[in-house]
DNA sequence: TCAAAAGTGTTAGATTTACACCCATGA
DNA sequence: TCATGGGTGTAAATCTAACACTTTTGA
């Protein structure tokens, strides 16, 4: 019984998953999500839990469970049934150095590579969850910085939706939701002219409630 | 490790669910799900299979899975990590000898009693992922017989979805789906002047594919 | 001065919703 | 003949999608 982690980070304009080179036979060396066992004293979300804590020395991490994989011949050595759950993250929250120590690097969700077992099916259904997930719920917030700029928001949902969107009919949809809150700070990093910053205003949206991208 | 089922059907213009009184400890005799264990070698799928199988006695059953249950408390007894799956079945072709022979019956899922364990969340997430997937994909038909009429089809979607739907916005959105085929069958069972069967063409559907309801 | 990203409204078309009456029949 | 469920169309409102130019500023 053991739980695999698809973690996902938003980086340089790409959807990214978190893999690295499996440590352990069978398979050893393989590409391969991240995951861990099910302790005899702890419920399958603690697992997931501990596993991503473990990994990226974050608490608190936004979770859901993806399903249960149990092929009999999944797992080549001995018979593993997984349930795999994926995690939004900010890529900049994570400490290059424990990234580093577990070698697991992010990987273009569009550019991965074979994975051990069937760890792509895992990163498949969790993605086209989340994708379902954030259209209707404000979690791509978890991806971003806290502060964020209108076109990085944007680039975010093109990177999950997988096509382009318009510019204008994203702003006007943004400007209805009253818990996106402009900012009078100004980012400089991506232009010249500089855009201001927006931040997600978690206490708004639970009074008025609406999300929908 | 176990699979438990919950097996919708439509009866009386209602949502039901297929529930017995559980036949072992812990917990004897309180209402629960129709599961089994899962064996060494056969998959998660497999063993939810079979169990539908050996329950209803039916092959090809409509199934998908809804997720992995596992508080570490949530089986009295030893430690049980149960993969939940619903099935659509429709309530005619199911024998009824089998049905009490197993001691199970239809409940409507608005007047479920209390389940044993986590079974009642079971149910739960599994009638808003079914909700889900009857918006999008054609699958309510399986809780149908082959030939029905426009009220019942709609029938069962207001008890799926939980709300009145309006006659004629409902009968015009399904004349755009060629897959619904008017027969010239006419049902008198449930009025005097008699309305016309339909039916539901996979082919058809699977050539110009889109359903939206 | 110019390249590059930020910011901003309008309009046509499509979709969704609300709504009321006639029909056919068996009892 | 009448009660019951079957069947049908239109118009207003809302939502969605397409589309192009001006602003700011650092290099």
């Amino acid at each position: 019984m053991s739980v695999d982690c698809i973690i996902f980070g938003f980086d340089e304009g790409k959807l990214k998953v978190l893999v690295g080179r499996r440590q352990m036979d069978p398979g050893r060396g393989e590409w391969s999500l991240y995951g861990g066992f099910v302790a005899a004293d702890e419920s399958l979300d603690d697992a997931a839990e501990r596993t991503l804590q473990d990994l990226t020395g974050m608490k608190k991490i936004f979770m859901r469970q993806v399903g249960a994989f149990g092929r009999v011949d999944r797992d080549p050595g001995e018979r593993v049934i997984s349930i795999a759950y994926y995690a939004l993250i900010n890529v900049k929250d994570y400490s290059e150095k424990l990234r580093a120590e577990h070698q697991v690097e992010w990987v273009s969700i569009n550019e991965l590579p074979r994975l051990y077992s069937d760890h792509n099916e895992m990163v498949q259904k969790a993605w086209r969850m989340m994708k379902q997930k954030m259209r209707t719920e404000p979690i791509g917030f978890r991806l971003l910085p806290s502060l964020f700029t209108l076109t990085q928001l944007q680039r975010l949902y093109e990177a999950v939706g997988g096509e382009l969107i318009d510019k204008r009919n994203f702003r006007k949809r943004i400007k209805d939701m009253d818990f996106i809150e402009k900012t009078e700070l100004i980012d400089k990093t991506t232009s010249k002219r500089g855009a201001y910053l927006y931040r997600f205003n978690n206490r708004v949206y639970n009074e008025d409630s609406n999300f929908k991208l």
